[in-house]
DNA sequence: TTAGGGTTAG
């Protein structure tokens, strides 16, 4: 860290002569400036620096300390602030006959679009229109991932669109999939099609089994079964994109969910028989759900001994899976034999293992239990998520037992533990029913003085209001009026979590 | 991390 600070000092200072891109001054490096991209278009686009000075002392440290690529990059990423990872980025540019390449654009788009500063993304991309160095496509799948993370659609498409402007070559099948998987993934009906459209109008290519695939999982997410199947039917026809295990274990997987069981156990059959793909543990995974759905446990529990029998050994996802279907149907017994089983198979419950037993407990009202389990976890070093913990709360609390709830909210962030809204929302919304106002109260400070905002704040006040507890509804205006006055001084504004 | 599986809440 000392050197990266050494570094910025160094060209802070060596800076000061020259022309200032950014929005601040680069020897006052603060991030509470509004975020305003300091880049600037090309070099060739601005007037020329200063001519050096002559050599002196300072000049020849200058020249010592000549900052690679490689170096850029190491301290681009491991700079925090994404405006100082910026004003590294334009400042190294500075060095005589330094240019930044593919790496260095690549490190500072995913440091930019990492913190969420697209504004600053945008400016580094048209910048990029003006280099002559050869772009990857990578760079631009690294964005539409970051983009789509945060729900912006729109902009994974236009990321790809930018693939052939600025790289100057055809998007690979690689980035095709990724694009139309994000899309698919994040359920983006129209944004799929319209994509799809400009695949068939713009780009002419054969696609491969894993686009089909792909596709095969879209239209399985739509539950139109008939245009999945029309899909593999068409896959069969070709023969570099015929079905493999991943296909069929989609399909089947779809139709499970539709309550096409029956189907699924065909198209299983029709893989291992006609086509002779073997299963895996995972596309056996499907079948043990979609048994578990359908509420047929015991049959779900004998594929586990088929697929022993059939040299597959089953995995922890396996014995989660059906546990998780023993615990919906209330067979408390035997889910934790399969935990067992799962033990003495030599198989290591993992976190989702162990809370979904914990899951089981909870439903069960045995929270004493589910409580020693969380013990075991600490004991055998798998570390309990927030999952775990939302988990505890629900029992915690359908069992009336509040003061050990609200006492786990306050004391596990000061732990370490990571809660996230779902924690409060769990514990408030079984205190707003059981009427337990003053305890909501309460849970409503502290999760205002860690800025979690409850999305029943009119619920509860209109409690309030009927029950005639007029001191409640006070503090809970007085509470909104914090909140707002927060919103006006720009306080909490991107920092309140609506819950 | 170019395509398929298990846990909470809503």
């Amino acid at each position: 860290m000392k050197a990266a600070t050494d570094f910025i000092s160094f060209l802070a200072a060596s800076f000061s002569r020259h022309r200032c891109f950014s929005s601040s001054p680069p020897s006052a490096l603060s991030s509470s400036l509004p975020w305003i991209s300091p880049l600037r278009l090309s070099k060739a686009a601005l007037p020329k620096p200063d001519p050096p000075p002559e050599a002196t002392t300072a000049s020849v440290e200058r020249k010592r300390k000549y900052i690679s690529h490689e170096s850029a990059i190491n301290l681009i990423k491991r700079e925090r602030d994404p405006q100082h990872a910026l004003e590294i980025f334009n400042m190294v540019e500075e060095q005589n006959g330094f240019n930044h390449n593919c790496a260095t654009y690549a490190t500072i788009l995913d440091k930019l679009a990492r913190s969420k500063k697209f504004q600053a993304v945008d400016a580094v991309l048209l910048q990029m229109t003006y280099e002559t160095c050869k772009f990857h496509e990578g760079i631009f799948l690294n964005l539409m991932k970051h983009f789509s993370k945060c729900s912006m659609h729109e902009r994974v498409l236009e990321m790809f669109c930018t693939i052939q402007t600025v790289v100057r070559e055809k998007p690979s099948l690689k980035a095709i999939s990724t694009c139309l998987n994000l899309l698919v993934e994040s359920k983006q009906i129209d944004l799929t099609q319209k994509f799809l459209l400009h695949l068939r109008k713009r780009l002419k290519f054969k696609p491969n089994t894993c686009i089909f695939n792909i596709l095969v999982k879209h239209h399985c997410k739509n539950k139109d079964l008939e245009l999945a199947l029309q899909v593999v039917n068409e896959m069969k026809s070709s023969r570099i994109s015929y079905p493999n295990l991943i296909t069929y274990s989609t399909l089947m997987g779809g139709l499970c969910e539709s309550g096409r069981l029956k189907e699924a156990i065909e198209l299983f059959e029709e893989m291992v028989s006609k086509d002779q793909v073997l299963p895996d543990a995972l596309t056996y995974n499907v079948l043990i759900n979609g048994f578990c759905h359908a509420g047929k446990l015991d049959r779900a529990r004998k594929i586990l001994v088929f697929m022993r029998n059939n040299g597959c050994n089953p995995t922890i996802f396996n014995y989660s899976t059906l546990m998780n279907g023993f615990c919906k149907e209330s067979r408390l017994l035997e889910a934790m034999e399969v935990f067992d089983e799962m033990k003495s198979f030599g198989l290591k419950p993992d976190t989702v293992s162990y809370t979904t037993l914990i899951n089981c407990f909870c439903r069960a009202g045995k929270i004493d239990e589910a409580t020693k389990l969380l013990e075991e976890m600490k004991e055998r070093e798998c570390r309990a998520d927030t999952v775990t913990f939302n988990v505890l709360l629900g029992g915690l609390c359908r069992e009336g037992r509040f003061e050990e709830a609200l006492g786990m909210l306050e004391k596990l962030p000061r732990d370490g533990v990571y809660l996230n809204k779902a924690s409060y929302r769990i514990v408030l919304n079984f205190l707003c029913q059981k009427g337990e106002l003053s305890k909501a109260m309460e849970l409503l400070f502290l999760m205002l003085g860690r800025r979690f905002l409850p999305h029943s704040l009119l619920q509860m006040s209109c409690w309030f209001a009927l029950a005639r507890l007029d001191w409640q509804l006070m503090q809970l205006q007085r509470c909104l009026d914090w909140w707002i006055w927060g919103l006006s001084q720009n306080l909490n504004h991107g920092f309140i979590c609506w819950n």
